[in-house]
DNA sequence: CACACCCCTGAGAACGTTCTCATTGCAAAC
DNA sequence: GTTTGCAATGAGAACGTTCTCAGGGGTGTG
């Protein structure tokens, strides 16, 4: 009769390659010491039964967690919904998988950031990656989590973080949009409670200032509806506005949305910029200039070291780098 | 000195409500028999301790898996950008995470279904949702994981299905816009071998054939960018279409694209419908008229039949209602 | 030859659950 | 009063891994 159709384990191929569980695990998890041709039996039975380690059974004993929990800061669940979110999200799945790790996604309340330690206490939690961090949810995380978690958008001494060079993207849209004849360059920035946001507007004021020009500042929260809002507080207060820099493509697109719907010319009357680079930009009209960045690559370098643990805490700044495309 | 921090396990609970392991086990896993007195001492003594059972351990006795494996079948990894998969994913990870199931996301390359098997393969799998599902795919599953498949796209008696009415959806629309007195209407297709898509065109070629119409029929393929190749084919072959019916709301961004960038008025020329209702189909110029689908509710479904397992084999269809905005 | 020393290995105990099995009461049926 | 049957419980073995510990066996030095 064939055999039951159960997946092989550590003691089948410890079996087949003649050894101990002890030492196929030696062999399999790279650690401690083994011989050569030992390591090469080990290794072969592995192959030739097509060995899998169950997650389970090694977080189980490991005291590692099972899954890793993705905690989206912001005021509303709409946060969830931004694609910049969506991708990093993807990428953090896509890294995990081989590790046994899965996913999940969380949305943290501003109101109610305390729901940050109930869900570090929950078991088989491997680690949080925050996204949209802020110094004040930074504060929240419980000293037991310390070491497993990676901060997206705010920086910190205690906590890997990650983080988006907006500044020196920022910079570069602006000084992009002074280059070609813009004079009065609004911006609608980002959620002001958020460490990011701030560092745009510094380098939106920044350039401004440089050049001896007054800024014009609207506040948005990153979403489309906000965005069109803004555009039209921008044009109601600044008529004269020649360019909208935008703190998300997702403010952008309601920017645009607002604009066209008023009857402005983009980029005649006013031009117009994005931030983050989503799929979509290239497919608005006219098609946005953003700002591009490695959100796949910010993913996998949070995954692996929250999964890698407490040994390290780098704090890694990515690059922001400008598209040209049609609206600025 | 105080307790060293150990998170509180089956055994504490049961010493504190002086039962066994068993009996608490019992209590809490809700199977088995349990007197009422000692239900409520087990139940106020893991109340007390914060008890949380270990995902892990739990997983790794019970042979269930540790993560659930979201695969999107598609020809390009762009697949996963889509809005409407990033909200089928999202809201899977946020049932999930109750159960201490994770979430993995994976591409399936039509040209290599072979995939699939290895993922089922893997140890860990509590289960497969097939988003874009095709017969083909369903052919690929290995039988090992019958049971533990949810599939969205196609239905099935062999695994449990949830689908959306897009036959339903996609008539509505065109019947809309017939209504409104367009005559002329195209229709821009999604990827040919999903039988979702293949329903939408039937749908489609039914209106216009009870109103002695003939089709005006383009394939895309979900993406914005075909959507808008696709509609300057449709004005390269039928000059006075005066509707094009987009499979998706990705499709129509890029339809709106195209025709905007070619001086076409929308609706005014023509009119444009997506499928979907993304976020951002309230924000584009005009604004997308769109069909919507209770895309969190097919999630959830779909993630508790999996976890579920094998009892029941579900088929669902959810309904698909019209959104009228500006462009239609 | 004896003594360290170090590379390598295996036995066996964890990890925190669930589940099977045997055993206890206790009530109803004979 | 004995038997049957069932609700309720506990003891203990799984599940598949990792890790500690206690040795073997080599080699090089004294």
């Amino acid at each position: 009769m064939p055999a039951p159709q159960r997946a092989p384990t550590l003691a089948d191929v410890a079996r087949v390659a003649d050894v101990s569980r002890a030492t196929a695990s030696r062999v399999l998890a790279n650690n401690g010491y083994a011989a050569a041709h030992t390591r090469d039996r080990v290794t072969a039975a592995a192959e030739k039964l097509g060995y899998q380690p169950d997650p389970a059974a090694r977080a189980l004993v490991r005291g590692t967690g099972v899954r890793l929990v993705t905690v989206v800061h912001g005021t509303s669940p709409r946060v969830l919904e931004d694609p910049y979110v969506d991708q990093v999200v993807g990428a953090a799945a896509r890294v995990c998988a081989p590790h046994g790790v899965g996913v999940a996604l969380h949305w943290l309340p501003t109101r109610d950031l305390a729901q940050l330690r109930q869900l570090g206490e929950q078991r088989g939690v491997s680690g949080l990656i925050l996204v949209n961090t802020t110094p004040a949810v930074l504060a929240a995380v419980p000293p037991t989590l310390r070491g497993r978690v990676a901060s997206l958008g705010v920086g910190s001494p205690v906590v890997a973080s990650f983080d988006i060079d907006n500044g020196g993207g920022t910079t570069a849209l602006v000084e992009h949009l002074y280059a070609t004849g813009r004079r009065r360059i609004a911006m609608i920035s980002g959620s002001s409670w958020l460490p990011c946001a701030g560092r745009s507007v510094r380098a939106y004021r920044g350039v401004l200032r440089a050049a001896g020009l007054p800024p014009r500042l609207v506040r948005g929260d990153f979403t489309a509806g906000r965005g069109r809002a803004a555009a039209r507080e921008v044009l109601a207060r600044w008529p004269d506005t020649d360019a909208i820099v935008g703190a998300s493509d997702v403010t952008s697109f309601g920017v645009l949305s607002g604009l066209l719907r008023d009857g402005v010319q983009v980029p005649g009357d006013i031009a117009v910029t994005g931030f983050d680079d989503t799929p979509l930009a290239a497919m608005t009209n006219p098609s946005l200039t953003t700002s591009t960045h490695p959100v796949a690559g910010i993913a996998t370098a949070a995954v692996t070291a929250v999964l890698n643990g407490n040994a390290i805490l780098p704090q890694t700044l990515f690059p922001s780098r400008p598209v040209h495309r049609m609206s600025g």
